[in-house]
DNA sequence: GCGGTATGCAACTCTGGAATTGCAGATCAA
DNA sequence: TTGATCTGCAATTCCAGAGTTGCATACCGC
């Protein structure tokens, strides 16, 4: 996978606000699917199959306790996402400004 | 609009592959809805669509140049996604860790 | 063992959105 | 004026994915 479709599947799973509830409330403590279908007004199924792709990009990690598997966010890898952001955002400024005084600069 | 489903609103706007092709073209340079169409392999109504997704969510701002409208991407837009991103992840591995740090603590 | 609960898999529905084509209006350049 | 190009609007097609229900399986406590 390139950086730029890594990019694209992240900002795709945190594209959907059932997701974000669910990262929301795995931020505060440890939960397993059937423990967020109980707070979340959607069915445990909605949930895995929501669970599945935080997974996929890397969000969130699960963990079998006995009979059940608890989930938990992953913090560091939004972290990331956030600094690749940040870095374009400031490629784009750079090269725009870049450009714009070009364009204003008297030729000598 | 809350802090959440605009978070939410921003990161669907990034989860398109064909959006993030026009934002790293834009970010090179100042173009058109129909420049654009000539490079991409969609056609300009489809890009049209993708640059007003683009514009509600502030990554870009549209500007009129006599017969064309050109598009130029907004830096700073991203840089307080990533700058958001980043607060938010912080947060949720400061959170998860104070609790593993009370469930390992000796109790007195 | 038995009931209750948690997980996993599969089939199905249905809506949103990505993309298309077609057409009409506006503007520049010859 | 006329032709070429850019834009904007509307109707349509099509598919991914969000959600559901149903069932089978596994595990814990009594």
């Amino acid at each position: 996978m390139t950086a730029t479709s890594e990019l694209t599947a992240v900002c795709s799973a945190l594209g959907d606000p059932t997701r974000w509830e669910i990262l929301s409330l795995l931020g505060e403590e440890v939960l397993s699917a059937s423990a967020l279908a109980r707070v979340l007004p959607v069915s445990r199924q909605a949930i895995a199959k929501h669970l599945e792709v935080l997974t996929e990009v890397g969000l969130i990690a699960s963990e079998r306790r006995g009979r059940e598997v608890v989930h938990l966010v992953i913090g560091a890898r939004l972290n990331a996402l956030g600094h690749e952001l940040d870095r374009l955002g400031n490629a784009w400024d750079a090269r725009l400004r870049g450009i714009k005084e070009l364009a204003e600069a008297p030729d000598a």
